[in-house]
DNA sequence: CCGTCTATGTCCAACTAGTGAACTCTAAGC
DNA sequence: GCTTAGAGTTCACTAGTTGGACATAGACGG
């Protein structure tokens, strides 16, 4: 069953490539499926049915434009994805379903002095409550995607130092959900989930190589390359926040001077602004009052692109990305912001990297976490639990 | 015969199993091969005799260790590549077969103002003279790879701006050479080759995600990554050495102010010691004097290697590889360069990332970009090639 | 309203390729 | 000399894809 090589390995690709090119699509008649693929009609005919008995996909007798086809889609409830995202004051949940449909989603701000076991009760909760309200079957829930605002050890699986709250570090996320929820959880950090969701639903749709940026209380970045995250050989790639800029520049948390984030984090920059603007301001608020001509506000908005846009040349004379595409709260300044960052890097990457990048607000706002972590339990469950269970159902017609 | 899905593509598939397999352990035996691969004896049992008719494999009926195994190897002249190198004073060919066996080697002087085409002329009989010195026949020839010190338009293949002389840019090398030759060309710039060569043959064996950096002239990285040349969507990644290390510091050729390149370049680190050491000092040079304990040759180095380490840091940061190759002359000089760069890379480096960072000098020396002409050939021509000709040699045997 | 046309989906026979089991062969060990 | 164990081969079987024949149903033209 195992044995790469053979005929089986063989037909099980041939399944994936279906449902694969169907998920693309949405919705294809079989005729479609089988120019798509490649793969001959009479073959696809025998794998339709495959799915179908398996309840994978659904075969709805359209009586569309023409003669006579039979649109297949992913049937809705053959499985369930869910995705979770702690924020910094956030605790996000959506639930999607394997064609890339999302089916609820919801948020709920999150204490942040609580604790981890607290935060897994609540996010806990959340997936209860969203799986009830739409009701789908906990059966069919193929897996989770988890984001965390920190770095994870790729071999224990536990945060690392540098994240949100001191009591998480240690914590192994992924277990510990899994625990609770009795479902395989993957865990990746915000950077990288945000990356995968603006790349599946947001601005990076069709492109193979994206750098995102997310600028928060950190700045990180999510890289994907040739249509796949970039972790690294030790997990901790994209931390373009901690590039040197100016070597006697700031402390860092990190413990150097100067580092990108130092120019561009909310916690540098914020109390620039305090006293001319008073104590409680945020990034959103730095952001709505620079919309309204607020000109200190917009200078330390463009300030910060100008730097950010440093880091991006580096990352672009570095990687080559063919677009990039700028998240977290401090996207919502728009122009403002996007104009400092594009004519920085066209001062400080060379000019043929330059050329062909361009540079882009998120599509999904805060909500791209969310969504990443959804695509998340997607691709790592592979295409494979889907079709084990699509196998497994499908046996015993035979038998 | 294209069809991706089919039996014949899996069959396809199973016969770069085995070669590889083959490749990878210089000699198997079937059994062996069988247990590597998870293909069954059968299986094996037919492909090696598949292979043996077509010249890719030769089976020698060992009697070594114990009953009656016969190893499997691959038959040295099934395939020849051949590596061509360019450097800024050197012309380089290397013959290697597809056992991944370096038959012979050879560079000689090339003249700086020698224009584009005396340049190809060159390449081409000293190409001939090796062919005829190894006795290889011609026709075996599966592909060249070709080695240029200047950035290729990946779609037009042309020489970009930033290349050894003027007169070449705009030249198409790969067309030119195979033209004179015959044969596929595959052409790429020096830092990549260089990086595929020392992951093939050199320091970075066992490693899937390597940067190599190469401080000649000019300062350029070649980026592996999943054991594959990553060049970005643009064909421009790896540009180390314009990343701004100071924005206000020389200005470079590039147009920019304080790239990495105007502190490591020996264009503009020779300069530094003319007054003191004459004029017509080059970076052999300067290593030689350094080891030999110079005092000014070594705060030289050391500077280098410390703006290196800034650019590694960064590069570090972003990418997280798991080993640094340091390649071209300045290589030489060892711990005098790589101190500096280790220690740099400590300083400005998050340490997470820079933790599980080796740094190493390259173990090829000037021959990295030839040998890495020669695993482009190999890389690029995949296995089918070989596999192509031995599809059609073995089929009218069939017939 | 009816025949023709065309693209869809299904079925069947042919073919490709991998596999397990039985078999042969050789050398080592007792 | 006999046994044994691993190596490689052969053969019958099975899984799976394919081309072609066939049935189907809407569109189009008369």
């Amino acid at each position: 069953m195992e044995t790469p090589g053979s005929q089986s390995s063989l037909h099980r690709a041939n399944l994936e490539r279906v449902v694969r090119a169907v998920r693309l699509a949405g919705s294809l008649t079989q005729a479609e499926i089988a120019r798509t693929t490649g793969l001959s009609a009479a073959t696809v005919s025998n794998i339709v049915r495959e799915l179908k008995d398996g309840g994978t996909v659904e075969v709805t007798p359209t009586s569309a434009g023409g003669r006579r086809a039979r649109a297949v889609s992913l049937s809705g409830d053959a499985g369930i994805v869910i995705g979770v995202d702690f924020g910094h004051t956030h605790l996000r949940v959506a639930v999607g379903n394997l064609a890339h449909q999302v089916l609820a989603e919801e948020s709920e701000p999150l204490d942040v002095d609580a604790s981890a076991p607290q935060g897994f009760d609540r996010a806990e909760q959340l997936v209860n409550r969203l799986i009830e309200a739409t009701g789908v079957d906990r059966t069919k829930i193929a897996g989770v995607g988890l984001g965390v605002p920190g770095p994870i050890d790729l071999e224990s699986g536990s945060l690392g130092s540098s994240a949100i709250l001191p009591g998480w570090i240690g914590t192994k996320p992924a277990e510990e959900l899994q625990g609770r929820l009795g479902v395989p959880v993957h865990v990746d950090n915000d950077a990288n989930l945000g990356a995968l969701g603006e790349l599946v639903w947001g601005s990076g749709r069709g492109v193979r190589d994206l750098a995102y940026i997310k600028v928060a209380s950190g700045v990180g970045a999510g890289l994907v390359i040739s249509g796949k995250i970039y972790r690294g050989p030790g997990g901790t790639a994209g931390e373009i926040g901690h590039i040197t800029l100016d070597e006697s520049g700031p402390v860092c948390r990190c413990g150097n001077r100067g580092c990108l984030e130092t120019f561009a984090a909310a916690r540098y920059v914020l109390p620039l602004l305090q006293s001319s603007h008073g104590t409680d301001l945020t990034v959103e608020g730095v952001v709505r009052l620079a919309r309204d001509g607020d000109p200190g506000c917009r200078r330390v908005i463009a300030d910060v692109g100008r730097h950010i846009g440093s880091g991006v040349a580096n990352l672009c004379n570095l990687l080559n990305p063919s677009r990039v595409v700028l998240g977290g709260d401090l996207a919502e300044a728009g122009e403002l912001v996007l104009g400092p960052i594009r004519e920085s890097v066209g001062r400080y990457a060379i000019p043929s990297a330059a050329r062909q990048l361009s540079v882009l607000p998120g599509a999904l706002g805060g909500r791209a976490e969310v969504l990443g972590a959804l695509a998340l339990a997607l691709s790592e469950m592979g295409d494979s639990t889907l079709l084990d269970s699509t196998l497994h159902a499908a046996a015993p017609a035979f038998t």
